[in-house]
RNA sequence: GGUCUCGUAGUAUAACGGUUAGUACAUCGGGUUUUCAUCCCGACAACGCGGGUUCGACUCCCGCCGAGAUCACCA
């Protein structure tokens, strides 16, 4: 069974450059009918954030991400905190130290650096294991302990960057336990991994460099080797270093308040640094865990494109609205309504979003978007005096024109889109005006904004009474 | 500096020795009775450089250049 895991440490919350490090093992294990697991590497006591834990799930939950075994759902292996399993590591700890491949190293950190130092003025290469201690005392709490590595040559297959190869130069005496008694990542995750039964270790090339040291270690305690899966780093919009917080690296959950849905977070993501061959580009979770294979991980890394991650969420406003319904977009838009919208009826709003959602970007352009169905809308004459369709009409002819909008509209029997369209054809008949001239008049005059739904479906949605009664309240104001 | 990785249009990618180097985003035009968007049509735009191997190289090999990662009692 292929089991994978997610092991995130909880310094923070989970932005666009981790978080698929999360994806593709899940994608993996659904795929395979296996497991993931969620494992929270809290041995860094120093760097430990309060809520971080609570933040890492709920981008899981949100992204559809569920883990198999960890925090919440609990599992056989049980705790899925590091800082909950010293006895495992220290169990380990003495399997090593018993075959002579662990030692104390009592040499205080000043030490160290001299060491360093001189290496690096003699430009040698800074390796511990040429600075081993004579006598190393019996190993006890206080002290660090290290690894006695074997150096030599490793070969391993990586399964997005190929077959590696590194000479004995790489390996060294790596801390095993910290001074206060926790492992370091490089020894814990290697116990775990093997104590929970991960096939696939998955995470950021960063780590590569060390897997030689990751090797011997397996080979020490005689574990057999997991696959090894390399992702490639999402580097930022500018410059060609890795995202993250730093570069202002939004948090995963900053999109979800922006009014981005998860399935275009999950699609974007997923399709960063990976494709299944065909030209594809909306994809569903069921479709990603379907197609989803290791070998086509890009070995490079990919750029961040905001622009990309917007289009791919319109797409998705879009399809949900067409496939699933109004009703299925709507429930999703609560948080994302203007104010002046919180009292008006869903059955209002519905229509709203029912003509305005093909103009949506994120769900929060709602906003921004909608505020004229709601309240009417501040008068402002320039808007029509400069736009450049009506700036050549006289002020007394546009007022004239709006009298017989009035009196037409006024007298329709029926207040619905097709009825409205007729009315507004009949009207550039008797007018003898252009499309752009008398329709921008109407829609300037009920809604003061940039930009609107089609014509009649914006006065259908805003009712006979409220679109007369702008038409007359500008008329006046001309 | 040592070790390792990466290198197709602005961006994400396709191609797995033979194509006018395909697609999408972005950009720029045009169309769908106003606007913005959707949708449709079109345009621009790429194999880092130099050597090989081959009848033929984006694809294989070597060198160079460029970019990145790593060398912590952080993960």
């Amino acid at each position: 069974m292929i089991v994978t895991r997610f092991a995130p440490s909880p310094t923070g919350y989970i932005h666009i450059g981790n978080v698929r490090s999360a994806i593709y093992p899940y994608l993996l294990a659904r795929q395979n009918n296996g497991k993931m697991i969620l494992r929270i590497e809290d041995t860094d006591r120093a760097r430990y954030v309060e809520g971080a834990t609570e933040l890492i799930e709920d981008t899981l939950e949100w992204l559809g991400l569920k883990w198999d075994e960890g925090p919440i759902v609990g599992g056989p292996h049980v705790p899925y905190f590091q800082s909950e399993r010293k006895e495992i590591y220290h169990a380990y700890a003495r399997k090593l130290i018993e075959s002579g491949r662990a030692y104390a190293d009592p040499t205080p950190p000043e030490k160290i650096d001299e060491y360093r130092k001189k290496c690096s003025q003699e430009k040698v290469p800074f390796l511990y294991r040429n600075f081993r201690p004579d006598n190393p005392p019996e190993w006890q709490p206080g002290i660090p302990l290290r690894f006695k590595t074997e150096p030599k040559s490793y070969s391993w297959h990586d399964e997005v960057m190929g077959d590696m190869h590194t000479g004995p130069e790489v390996l060294d005496d790596i801390i095993l336990i910290k001074k206060d008694g926790y492992p370091t990542y490089n020894f814990a995750h290697i116990v775990d991994d093997a104590e929970m039964g991960v096939t696939h270790v998955m995470r950021g090339v960063e780590y590569l460099s060390s897997t030689p040291n990751y090797l011997a270690l397996y080979e020490a305690l005689g574990l057999t080797r997991p696959k090894l899966v390399s992702l490639p780093h999402i580097l930022a919009p500018q410059g060609n270093k890795k995202l993250g917080k730093r570069d202002g690296a939004k948090s995963v959950t900053e999109y979800r308040d922006d009014g981005v849905l998860a399935e275009a977070m999950l699609n974007y993501l997923a399709c960063l640094g990976w494709n299944d061959g065909t030209e594809q580009e909306i994809y569903t979770m069921d479709e990603l865990i379907k197609n989803f294979s290791l070998d086509r991980i890009q070995s490079s890394g990919a750029r961040y494109d905001e622009t990309k991650l917007l289009w791919m969420n319109g797409q998705w406003i879009r399809r949900i609205f067409d496939e699933q319904g109004a009703k299925v977009l709507y429930a999703r838009t609560q948080n994302f309504w203007p104010e002046v919208a919180k009292d008006a009826s869903d059955d209002y709003r519905l229509k709203v979003l029912s003509i305005i959602y093909d103009r949506l970007k994120t769900l929060s352009d709602l906003r921004e978007m909608t505020a004229y169905f709601f309240a009417d809308p501040e008068i402002d004459l320039d808007l029509i005096t400069n736009n450049k369709f009506l700036k050549k009409i006289s002020e007394a002819e546009l007022e004239s024109l709006l009298k017989i909008v009035i009196s037409k509209l006024s007298s329709i029997a029926e207040w619905d889109a097709g009825s409205l369209q007729s009315a507004l054809n009949d009207l550039l008949q008797e007018t003898g005006k252009k499309p752009a001239e008398l329709f921008s008049l109407i829609r300037i005059a009920i809604s003061f904004a940039p930009f609107s739904p089609a014509l009649n479906l914006t006065m259908e949605v805003l009712g006979r009474e409220k679109t007369l009664a702008r038409l007359n309240a500008v008329a006046r104001a001309i």
